[in-house]
DNA sequence: CAAATACATGAGAGCATGTTCATGTATTTG
DNA sequence: CAAATACATGAACATGCTCTCATGTATTTG
């Protein structure tokens, strides 16, 4: 470890020119980050990616959505509600079934620009 | 729990119209899935999005993006890590330091998309 | 009204992840 | 060459997350 001049977390002396530049532009504040983080996370996830794919095609309820993938309905239900969270879906009640559907057009931009990067 | 007609994943009785046309469409491959989930998942750390966020304005090197954040060289060291496997910066060194810097701009791209859906 | 259906949710098990600590490698300096 | 600097990395601990299981609620049906 570079056991350096100071406790709190190894300040630089590597060179204070790019620190300084640093601590005036500022990075990203930490709630800030922490918010956006939170946001990404709940598209680190590989069942609620392709319960987006489902949906970018038309709505769709609970239990289909559950059938399409192979997966209970529980499961579905749980992740559902961390899209809605996020305010990646919204949902139509028809009887007892729940429709539900992209919220807007963001997700998608997302999606295909992660497409892009991967397929690089 | 909805203790229907399978085992396997409750499959669907309420709509098969929609199960059968999200069948033959057929939602994000599983290992796509998998690899765009852990793509997202690098942009899931506080930490990391705030290195991005000083990254954005000018390359860096390990030691004054440490102290920026007012965290140890190696804790960031090991954000770099999974910031360069997932292709978002690159590095460049120079003598006993290594400068990274953002790799194109898809990262920009999301970053910039999130916080317009993060500001509605 | 009772049973069945469609979905939601709380608790807990199993697994993944970020940080710290200790150590290793490469480069520069005295 | 030895010491110091800048960075990388393995292990481990603490934390958080996804799924399963059990249960609850709302709506429809017989």
């Amino acid at each position: 470890m570079a056991k350096t001049t100071s406790k709190k977390a190894d300040e630089a002396i590597c060179s204070e020119r790019h620190a300084a530049t640093a601590a005036s532009i500022g990075p990203l504040a930490v709630d800030d980050a922490q918010r956006m983080g939170e946001f990404f996370n709940v598209l680190a996830d590989p069942t609620r990616l392709r319960l987006i794919s489902l949906l970018a095609a038309e709505e769709f309820c609970v239990c289909d959505l559950a059938s399409s993938l192979g997966m209970t309905d529980s499961a579905i239900s749980h992740q559902l509600r961390a899209l809605r969270a996020a305010r990646l879906v919204s949902y139509r009640k028809e009887g007892r079934q729940v429709f539900y559907r992209l919220h807007d057009h963001h997700v998608l931009d997302l999606y295909q620009t992660v497409r892009e990067h991967l397929d690089e």
